[in-house]
DNA sequence: ACCTATGTTGATAC
DNA sequence: GGTATCAACATAGG
């Protein structure tokens, strides 16, 4: 579920809970999630240390440390935070009995507790020092200037470009179906050809739907969210909703007013 | 049972 | 360089 949400309030859990603690060490066994360190690589780094921030861009994290060593985080596809067992940053908190199976990583804290990545795909990940440098800028700090730079441009169907983490960190495939039905723009059209003032419309469109996502609780409670289906219909004007895959992703919009039928 | 879908991202190919 | 496609993972649902 992660989208830049779910990443924050993960985010905020940290910085409520985690940070100051020392920390006994890492279970970092599991190398696919910890790639590319081989197992007590994290451990080694970390024994010892505490926590001093808690950081987002877009979906990733990183936590500094009062030994130096970064450690990035990322929730992947269906990753989520545990800080001694309280979980924040999804829809369905985790129920007492999640899969320990799914518990990917760990840092353990000498004071017995744990901040645990849950991750039932293992597409998330735990690291050292992440390299950062190809995220633009965080979807919520992106200026106007910035973003009509960034996202106007291009031939790449809209909805890709804003969901291109270069471009603009944080929008994935929820929260782009979300903003451009509250703008009211066609997810095919492509990037340059849009105007100033759609891409300022689409920008407040982008911010409002993030931050009422973090109040909500995640992308999931987003307006259109529940019509995403077949057979659905426009919540606003009634008129049907129809899908495509755009940017490799399943897109769904309202036929009326976000133009432009599918594609073939 | 088999096939498809799933909130991400990276590596590849044109 | 920009854009598109596929694969990585593991589960859930028709």
């Amino acid at each position: 579920m992660p989208e830049l949400p779910e990443v924050e309030r993960a985010r905020a859990l940290i910085a409520a809970r985690a940070l100051g603690r020392e920390i006994a060490g890492a279970d970092d066994r599991d190398t696919y999630v910890c790639r590319p360190h081989a197992p007590g690589e994290i451990d080694g780094a970390l024994a010892g240390a505490r926590l001093v921030s808690a950081c987002r861009r877009g979906k990733s994290m990183w936590c500094e440390t009062d030994a130096g060593p970064v450690l990035g985080l990322h929730l992947g596809m269906a990753g989520r935070i545990a800080v001694d067992g309280a979980s924040e940053g999804d829809p369905a908190p985790v129920p007492a009995g999640g899969n320990p199976a799914w518990e990917r990583f760990a840092l353990e804290f000498a004071d017995g507790g744990r901040l645990v990545l849950i991750d039932k795909r293992r597409l998330g990940r735990a690291l050292l020092d992440p390299d950062l440098s190809g995220l633009g800028p965080d979807a919520l700090d992106i200026t106007r200037e910035q973003f009509r730079a960034r996202v106007g441009r291009g031939d790449a169907p809209l909805k890709a470009r804003i969901m291109d983490q270069a471009v603009l960190a944080g929008v994935g495939n929820l929260l782009a179906d979300e903003a451009l039905w509250q703008a009211g723009l066609p997810p095919l059209r492509p990037a340059g050809e849009l105007g100033d003032e759609e891409l300022d419309r689409l920008r407040r469109a982008v911010r409002a739907a993030i931050r009422r996502a973090i109040r909500r609780g995640g992308v999931h409670t987003g307006t259109i969210v529940p019509h995403r289906h077949r057979d659905a219909a426009c919540p606003r004007c009634g008129a049907p909703m129809v899908k495509a895959t755009v940017g490799g992703r399943t897109t769904w919009w309202c036929a009326a007013e976000q133009g432009r039928p599918a594609a073939s």
